[in-house]
DNA sequence: TAGCCTATCT
DNA sequence: GAGATAGGCT
């Protein structure tokens, strides 16, 4: 100790012989420690405590006696060692604290070797090599990796693809497989989806169809689920929202979607809650006209849903404030299918668009994926889109402005007509789903004059998920043109008091009538508007509901009371984050049937 | 055990 | 936040 404090001699390491008995040696210890000075500390006692005790009072190592004096020739290399990890350390990495774990768990093992063998020098570095390995590993195991994760042991797994896991090696070799989606990935494995159509879109099957070299099944298993949640963008997709972001702070895509996904919470699987699926005799009852066939957690109007369960969770709408601009003429494009095409796609890349017409007949699969694509800064006036779909066709999946990067648009009049006779499925998804809008109005949209007769219509949700959008009016019902026989009726919505949704301020309201024309409103409430919400869903016979739908800042629960055709009634209570009240619904239908939906969040 | 799925982690 | 991974579940 004199020695160390006189600080005359550089000292590099220090070999203690102590009793443990005599416990001064911890001062010792605890100046070396402070001078930067490794210690090794020789005993004659050896187990766990006294071991954790020296090392925790600042031994570098650890030995008992007797003391094999040729590890004095290799302690040189635990010096240098240590002062470049402490270069390292100094660097921000702030992995100071594992190497020193490290490091003590190897100069144990090296202790041990040297007693059993005369090894060289070159030999004794390969066994440090491989311990200090195999000490990551242990660091990693029962450190922080394993903590973190929280879950039970499961223990190591080893599949087909030799994707072993619980191995720290292992992770760095597989960073080598991270699998960036670029656009013709994706592209290439959009394809195989489609391929593969209904009731297959699973990623073992996907994975063969892609047939990509390298391409793992949980690489596919995760990009399908994020391409099922709408979680997915593509590279340049990102690209537009980092610059849109920057350019002008807006609710982004995290914040958005967390809201809009996450606070509806888990949808209940379609079969749970719909007891009489005679609604719809003809309609899809797993539903999955887009490729994704699951049910989905986090997007409530995801395609693939029942429509009865659309109908239940009618209209969610998350209005925002916007920005306008209003401008434009556009094309004029139509396009016409028939006979045994399946065609899938953008129909229309553009910056703007007035008039779209389509026509598609006979054992047509037609699948629109988006009709409005990638304008950067557009608007619509008087925008059309007239549908006939005949003669067997299947119309499906179609999205007006879906999956779309818009900088801002506005659309003023936005009308959808379609025609179907004898049509096996005209399936209507949303208007505008899963749209990055910077902003977008939409004054007056309306799906009109959706004329059917002996086909199925099913009617979903005109707007879901929308990011930044006004709607100022939105009419939509069907009319059955031949038989007069109204069917699933779609939503009639109206926003009257648009400026207290833009401001976010006031309570909004929804009129919507269905065949019948009977009304009702419907008042989503979202969690930047400090209204109130109130609506009431009336059915077929002219029956009357409310349906209060609540969010985050809402203090009292919802409630609901929603009778149908045979006056029955029901409570709906749907709450959100705060869980402030049980949710039930009794949701009976045509033929009054009921059952009771509970639908609960986080 | 394989594989799907969701939640969680890196 | 994209992609990987854990673990429940069938």
């Amino acid at each position: 100790m004199s020695m160390l404090s006189k600080g005359k001699q550089k000292i590099d390491v220090m070999i203690l012989n102590v009793h443990l008995s005599n416990s001064s040696f911890v001062d010792l210890l605890a100046q070396a420690e402070a001078l930067n000075i490794i210690s090794l500390v020789v005993c004659d006692e050896s187990n766990e405590v006294v071991a954790k005790k020296t090392l925790n009072d600042g031994a570098y190592f650890y030995l008992k006696k007797p003391f094999d004096k040729k590890i004095v020739s290799y302690l040189w290399q635990f010096v240098l060692g240590e002062k470049v990890r402490k270069e390292k350390a100094r660097e921000g990495s702030g992995k100071h604290k594992d190497h020193m774990k490290v490091k003590m768990i190897s100069t144990n093992n090296i202790v041990g070797e040297n007693k059993e063998s005369e090894e060289k020098n070159v030999s004794y570095s390969k066994a440090q090599n491989n311990n200090i390995h195999e000490a990551r590993k242990d660091v990693a195991l029962s450190g922080k990796y394993t903590l973190q994760r929280k879950r039970g042991t499961k223990g190591m797994k080893q599949n087909s693809e030799g994707e072993r896991q619980n191995n720290v090696i292992d992770k760095v070799v597989r960073r080598k497989d991270y699998r960036e989606w670029t656009e013709d990935l994706h592209a290439t494995f959009m394809q195989a989806v489609r391929q593969l159509g209904e009731g297959r879109c699973y990623p073992k099957e996907i994975l063969q169809v892609m047939s990509l070299p390298g391409l793992t099944r949980m690489q596919v298993a995760s990009h399908l689920q994020k391409c099922r949640r709408n979680n997915w963008r593509s590279p340049k997709e990102r690209k537009y929202i980092r610059h849109l972001s920057i350019q002008r702070p807006i609710v982004t895509s995290h914040e958005t979607r967390s809201s809009s996904f996450q606070k509806f919470g888990v949808m209940p699987y379609p079969q749970a809650n719909v007891p009489n699926q005679q609604r719809n005799p003809n309609q899809i009852q797993r539903g999955p006209e887009f490729p994704f066939p699951t049910h989905n957690t986090n997007n409530i109007f995801t395609q693939g849903e029942s429509s009865i369960q659309r109908q239940l969770y009618r209209p969610q709408f998350q209005v925002q404030h916007h920005n306008l601009s209003i401008d434009n003429s556009f094309l004029s494009p139509q396009t016409n299918v028939s006979g045994g095409i399946q065609q899938h796609g953008p129909l229309f890349e553009m910056l703007g668009l007035q008039r779209l017409q389509d026509s598609i007949t006979g054992n047509t699969n037609f699948r629109p994926d988006m009709l409005l694509n990638n304008g950067a800064n557009h608007s619509e006036k008087n925008y059309n889109f007239n549908l006939n779909v005949a003669q067997g066709a299947t119309y499906s999946g179609s999205r007006i402005v879906s999956g779309t990067y818009i900088g801002n648009a506005i659309i003023n009049n936005y009308n959808l007509n379609v025609t179907a006779d004898n049509v096996t499925t005209y399936s209507s998804s949303a208007m505008m789903s899963d749209t990055y809008v910077g902003n977008v109005t939409i004054n007056d949209l309306r799906g009109t004059n959706v004329n059917a007769s002996s086909q199925q219509y099913v009617g979903e949700p005109i707007m879901y998920g929308p990011r930044n959008i006004d709607v100022a009016s939105y009419d939509n019902y069907v009319e059955g043109s031949n038989s007069n026989e109204k069917e699933n009726c779609d939503a009639h919505l109206n926003f009257n008091n648009m400026d207290n949704l833009f401001q976010n301020l006031g309570p909004s309201s929804a009129n919507l009538p269905n065949e019948q024309g009977i009304e009702f409103d419907q008042v989503y409430f979202d969690d930047q508007i400090l209204g109130l919400l109130s609506a009431n869903l009336p059915n077929e016979l002219g029956s009357e509901f409310d349906q209060v739908y609540s969010d985050n800042q809402n203090l009292e629960p919802p409630s609901a009371n929603l009778p149908n055709e045979q006056d029955n009634e029901f409570d709906q209570v749907y709450s959100d984050d705060q869980n402030l009240g049980p949710s039930s619904a009794n949701l009976p239908n045509e033929q009054g049937n009921e059952f009771d939906q509970v639908y609960s969040d986080d």
